[in-house]
DNA sequence: AGGATAGCCTGCGGGC
DNA sequence: TGCCCGCAGGCTATCC
């Protein structure tokens, strides 16, 4: 499942294949996992989707990432943002590899180097929970999407944790996957980060101690870096943008070891439901 | 208005 | 073996 760390290992691995490129063809297989947007007169509207607007022509300068989402910037300005959501993968299919071909809803194909086409970008997505937004602007996908987001978690600190927190009642595990509070967290790092914190995680989060946010913040981007270190976590579909599967996923404390032993004091770990997300902590280190 | 809930969607694994 | 059900979960819309 993309989290931040997943997010990341996709850019960081489809920056050398895609910076620097001209898209010579984009193909939209499916138009209803994509949204174009367009400034008007009154405000930034929905407008058909365009090839242009899929950068097809366009040469690509940055991606960048906020969150779990990623954005590709064009030199013109142009951006294509790309949420990967629960199954999505953005690869880079070198020529002869395989990916397989179920699900694929977009492709870019760039100008060949000398003549050869070495590989071209696949978005895949069984699930379609992700999607494409299309923006003339990196301001204007600011204030359709990333505005609405809190600080980017790979780079939390604890006033912001404080700040967005407020005086909110609700578990700090729901507030911690609420990507208005903070970007990037979702359900593995959630439960990561709060062990390793000693932060049980059905705590009201306005119960929560000023040492205990501040242990929190910095933990938070602690786990990330972990397993962004490690390549992310493939739990089923996710690899980078070079089709490889992550191992952090190994090195997990509590997500998806629910009854095991907890790997600090030995007690069995609990699972229960909080935010409407199974949730594993141990009952010993964590309250 | 904050917070809880439903729904989207496919693949897979457990149980019978 | 095969079928059905439950579950996985990021995010939005909707309701209370």
């Amino acid at each position: 499942m993309p989290e931040l760390p997943e997010v990341e290992r996709v850019r960081l691995t489809l920056t050398p294949h895609l910076v620097g490129r001209t898209m010579a063809r984009a193909r939209l297989h499916r138009p209803d996992i994509c949204e174009c947007f367009s400034a008007g007169a009154k405000g930034i509207k929905k407008v058909r989707c365009t090839r242009a607007a899929l950068l097809e022509g366009e040469t690509v300068q940055e991606l960048r990432r906020h969150g779990k989402q990623l954005a590709i910037i064009a030199r013109s300005g142009r951006v294509l943002c790309v949420h990967l959501g629960m199954s999505g993968q953005l690869r880079w299919k070198a020529k002869g590899a395989r990916v397989k071909p179920t699900h694929v809803h977009a492709e870019w194909f760039p100008v060949p180097k000398e003549g050869v086409l070495e590989g071209h970008l696949v978005f895949r997505d069984p699930r379609r929970f992700g999607g494409l937004w299309t923006f003339e602007s990196l301001e204007a996908l600011h204030r359709a999407r990333w505005d609405s987001l809190g600080p980017d978690a790979l780079t939390l600190t604890a006033a912001q944790l404080r700040e967005n927190l407020g005086a909110s009642k609700r578990p700090i595990k729901a507030a911690l996957l609420d990507q208005r509070v903070i970007a990037g967290v979702g359900n593995i790092y959630a439960d990561e980060a709060l062990f390793l914190s000693g932060v049980a995680p059905v705590r009201p989060a306005n119960a929560l101690s000023r040492g205990e946010l501040t242990k929190l913040a910095r933990n938070i981007p602690v786990v990330l870096r972990r397993s962004i270190a490690t390549g992310g976590s493939t739990l089923r579909d996710y690899v980078d943008g070079d089709g490889k599967m992550g191992k952090a996923q190994e090195r997990n404390a509590v997500y998806g070891r629910s009854g095991k032993a907890c790997l600090v004091c030995g007690t069995p770990l609990r699972t229960a439901q909080v935010g409407q997300r199974t949730t594993v902590w141990c009952p010993e280190c964590q309250h």
